[in-house]
DNA sequence: TAAAAATGTTAGACTAATCTAATATTTTTT
DNA sequence: AAAAAATATTAGATTAGTCTAACATTTTTA
């Protein structure tokens, strides 16, 4: 895919999950180009499988043309994220270098940048990050039990309304929307290693796991 | 620049370094592209001042040329550092995603990533980092005293060979090439805060400074 | 529902970067 | 120094991505 085409399927991606229907005047104004260089552009996505198109009626994303803008997407946010937590830069300043560094080609890269970061499940706009397949996270919350090593987390839930329960989460400053991230984990009792909100460590154990849900 | 360009232009300063004259024939082998195209580039280049050329004669880069290219090759050294020391990748793996990275536009990402590095004058084969104004580093060795903090040097001779103080430099480990970076300066003593090789940290004395070349 | 407005498509041109085939110049060899 | 070989250049075609002008279709409105 070249960059160009990529742009378009992000342009397509981002209009199929806001908007009724997806026009080649709607596609235009976003990547600020004219009308019929968005129309060739369209037949040439069609042609390529990455959209359903009839001339003069809608533009549908196919699956593959999905699964490509949600790579992208990732790759975006997952640079995001790296740019901010580990780069130590501004907010405002990450967007436009996230825009030139979505397209990479590098699986290795994004990779280590998904492993420095924890495997995010989301940016910090709370926008989900698609995984290396292009799907988005279920939204279905677990026990912390049952989830997986070196991973981020979002707290979603408690399945324990004991006050004291409830006390100990308060005194470490975890709420609804606080990131868990597990770092290890014992075998013999089921006990966790976890960094929360990406600052202190602490251990979890089995009894607590089993009443935390996350995303 | 486009992409293009910058590449052809990379290519002309490696031949500039390494051979007598630059020819069409050789850039066309080392971009694995065929020779009127390189021509057709050639006479582009030639005409927005990047390098000085005549048909049938011989192809130099003008400053401006130079400075572009330095400016790449800037960038290609600094990112393999940073994709190695900061990001943990192999050096045969590193190679390939610089190759692409060089070409972002952010001198933000850059000078983050220079100051992350610690400012390096060399990459690990010993190549000098041209600086952000595209001027390769002096060779010509300072006293550490003369020196400024946040920067990485190397290690380049002694200016006092007593054997007390040649046995302290072996007892940290410090050899001809050894990188030194300044972390701290105390402006009462002149003492230096220094990280050596990347690991030990410990103060040198205004006095061990002095005696210490550094390029 | 017919006219007007909005939107979409086709036709044809342009630029950057590439190619192949043909031609020109320079360099090497005999 | 003439012929042969190597190298360089020009001419002309191709592809991706863009444009403007003209035409077609759909949607809105009166």
């Amino acid at each position: 895919m070249t960059l160009t085409e990529e742009n378009y399927l992000k342009a397509l991606h981002r209009l199929s999950m806001k908007e009724e229907a997806i026009t080649v005047k709607r596609i235009a104004q976003m990547l600020n180009i004219k009308m019929p260089t968005v129309n060739s552009m369209i037949n040439n996505l069609a042609e390529k499988k990455f959209i359903k198109y009839e001339k003069y009626k809608s533009i549908e994303l196919t699956e593959k043309g999905r699964k490509q803008a949600l790579l992208i997407l990732r790759k975006h946010r997952l640079t995001e994220l790296f740019l901010k937590d580990v780069m130590g830069l501004g907010w405002e300043e990450v967007h436009d270098i996230a825009e030139q560094i979505e397209h990479l080609q590098s699986d290795l890269f994004f990779n280590r940048i998904d492993e420095m970061l924890g495997h995010p499940k989301f940016d910090p706009h709370g926008e989900p990050i698609p995984d290396s397949n292009g799907r988005l996270p279920q939204l279905k919350s677990n026990p912390l039990s049952h989830c997986v090593i070196n991973t981020k987390y979002q707290l979603s839930g408690v399945l324990n309304n004991e006050a004291s329960f409830l006390t100990y989460l308060n005194s470490l400053d975890l709420s609804l929307g606080s990131t868990i991230e597990i770092t290890s984990l014992n075998e013999f009792d089921k006990s966790m290693g976890v960094k929360l909100n990406s600052k202190n460590k602490t251990v979890f154990s089995a009894l607590i796991c089993q009443n935390l849900l996350v995303i």
